[in-house]
DNA sequence: CTGTTAGCGCCTTCAA
DNA sequence: TTGAAGGCGCTAACAG
């Protein structure tokens, strides 16, 4: 039924104000002189027709959006809102309109918007997060990169290694590795020599980085590798929660558990608690990232603060501003004791 | 530095294949019978120069972009971000691109995000969540639904009434005032009498709502309005843990904390926990919403599911589906019996 | 200070 | 099955 009225155009506004349609273009873009009575008489017309500009037929011109994408595994998972947020706080002074594509982790939806985005012409866009080590998807980010940069565009890796063979994109890098490293370190010291580890999905920079870190404080602090144990999961709470009933199940045998995030950590805290496993006294659990609700669960979780909304601010001030490829620093990790984690029982 | 080259076309495509533009549209557009071989001609030089069509071109024919705005207060607040997810979770199936704008609860903001979402020809804009009761705001509000209608476009309020005289937005009821007043009689059920309720912010669809569904169960269930006391907050975990301490503070004498949403229900708990106050054998405290972590606090948080997700999804259909003034209902409200609310103690 | 003109990249008739 | 031509709404020269 809706018979679509044809939209109301500069050329309206032109006509009931009775001047020309680039004087109206000027009045409303503002960067031109326009004597005040002709820019009354538009206005009016304007509030009038209660006319709003075509973006698209401008972007034409400028082969500009005004769009930020940002590609991200969830929304719904604090680590991402909070990136997000730090991204928004920077394009809400703009006139940028942020667009937040969710991927659910599957790096062919993650293609497929970058194309999508492409399309649209986006002034740039951020990819947050873990990403697929595959080499096919690591050499279709490359040709997008590349694309995007074409268009005039840039494309910013956050807290993901930058592809090799990249030139063309910006990066912000987190330091994943330092983070687990931390994490192990304030194990260790406490005592503690049988630990289950609980890293993410595979062939995930994420999952790669934090593993490693793990793994190389292990060793550093003289932990055998056959005493921790790894497991991997899909940084869900209820993953987190899953793996440790199944461990317990099996009878295995460790006095901490470090979560590769603090959502699964939180499933570890739920899968000891209803276990009768008291924390800290008989299990220690460390997370990694520092999510908000962090400090409210019981105990309150000891974990390692990424700087998130610094992160997303980073990457969005790199992709307005500088609109070209580069990199910088988030702030360092940082452990945040809270009290989930105490010293090893020495039974 | 970087000298943008001219983007690549449909005529550079054309030329490399021998063809003219408009045979590669139809290829692109696959709505039209073309020959294979030249079909075949067309995509090699897409490919050759990973050409990506440019939406703007198309969206000035057809006054459609392929963007379905979502404007919402905060993204990295769960209620939101599940309602995003929602969201999400339908257009992920088509080419639409969900743009996710995140108000900071500033009705201007929210007006703006209108304006320049209006200014993108989004095919449709969803609200999301509470909004200004305020006469001017509301009128706006109308004023770009009607906009919206005449660009082919709609508006679709999702868990927030309609403003007044519109009939041109589309509508996804959610039943605040029923989920406030399940909490309400729970704890009158329980023998609680003296109530401190955590109100959100003021001149507030969904303030004014919930309010009147506790304040009329508690009438309801012959509880004096003089024994619930209403102290209005952000709706943050912050702002929860800040009224509970007041409130102990002053000496105020209360068996029940009902939370208008969960944050504040967990603000809530941690204040009560820091003052020593054990819950739920002291203090029963109930919040609204069921965000995913409400089960994983101490004690696990008794509160009122809303259907957030289901909530994004319906209003989402509603807008890329029937793309026409409607409205659809969300399922019921529904108690969470958890572990923090019990009986009134009896002293 | 203001009007005229010529496209931006694509799609859609209309012809061939 | 394909090509040619016009125009979607706006802005950036270029005149005046």
């Amino acid at each position: 039924m809706v018979i679509t009225e044809r939209q109301t155009t500069l050329n309206d506004v032109a006509s009931r104000a009775g001047v020309s349609p680039a004087t109206v273009s000027r009045v409303l873009n503002g960067n031109y002189p326009v004597a005040t009575s002709t820019r009354d008489r538009v206005l009016e017309a304007v509030r009038h027709y209660d006319y709003v500009l075509n973006v698209h037929a401008r972007a034409l011109i400028h082969a500009q959006s005004g769009i930020l994408g940002v590609i991200l595994a969830d929304v719904s998972d604090p680590f991402f809102s909070e990136v997000a947020r730090g991204v928004q706080s920077v394009t809400a002074q703009t006139d940028l309109l942020a667009v937040i594509c969710n991927t659910g982790s599957d790096p062919d939806q993650e293609l497929k918007y970058l194309n999508l985005l492409r399309t649209h012409r986006a002034d740039a866009v951020i990819l947050v997060g873990a990403g697929s080590e595959h080499p096919r998807i690591q050499g279709e980010l490359v040709r997008h990169a590349e694309g995007l940069a074409r268009q005039g565009s840039l494309l910013v890796f956050c807290g993901r290694p930058l592809p090799g063979g990249t030139t063309a994109a910006g990066a912000v890098d987190v330091d994943n590795h330092g983070a687990t490293e931390l994490a192990m370190v304030h194990l260790a010291r406490l005592g503690h020599r049988r630990i289950l580890y609980l890293a993410g999905p595979p062939a995930n920079t994420t999952t790669t980085a934090r593993l490693a870190g793990a793994l190389g404080a292990a060793k550093k602090r003289r932990i055998a590798r056959r005493d921790v144990t790894v497991r991997a999961g899909d940084l869900s709470r209820r993953s987190g929660q899953e793996l440790v009933e199944e461990a317990l199940s099996e009878g295995l045998d460790f006095t901490a558990v470090l979560a590769s995030n603090d959502l699964m950590a939180i499933g570890a805290l739920v899968a000891l608690r209803r276990a009768g496993i008291g924390v800290p006294d008989q299990v220690s659990v460390v997370g990694i990232d520092d999510i908000p609700i962090a400090a409210d669960v019981t105990p309150a979780l000891t974990t390692v603060r990424l700087p998130m909304e610094e992160m997303g601010a980073a990457a969005a001030k790199l992709a307005v501003q500088e609109r070209m490829p580069g990199s910088r620093s988030a702030p360092p990790v940082q452990l945040i004791e809270r009290e989930s984690a105490a010293p090893a029982r020495t039974d």
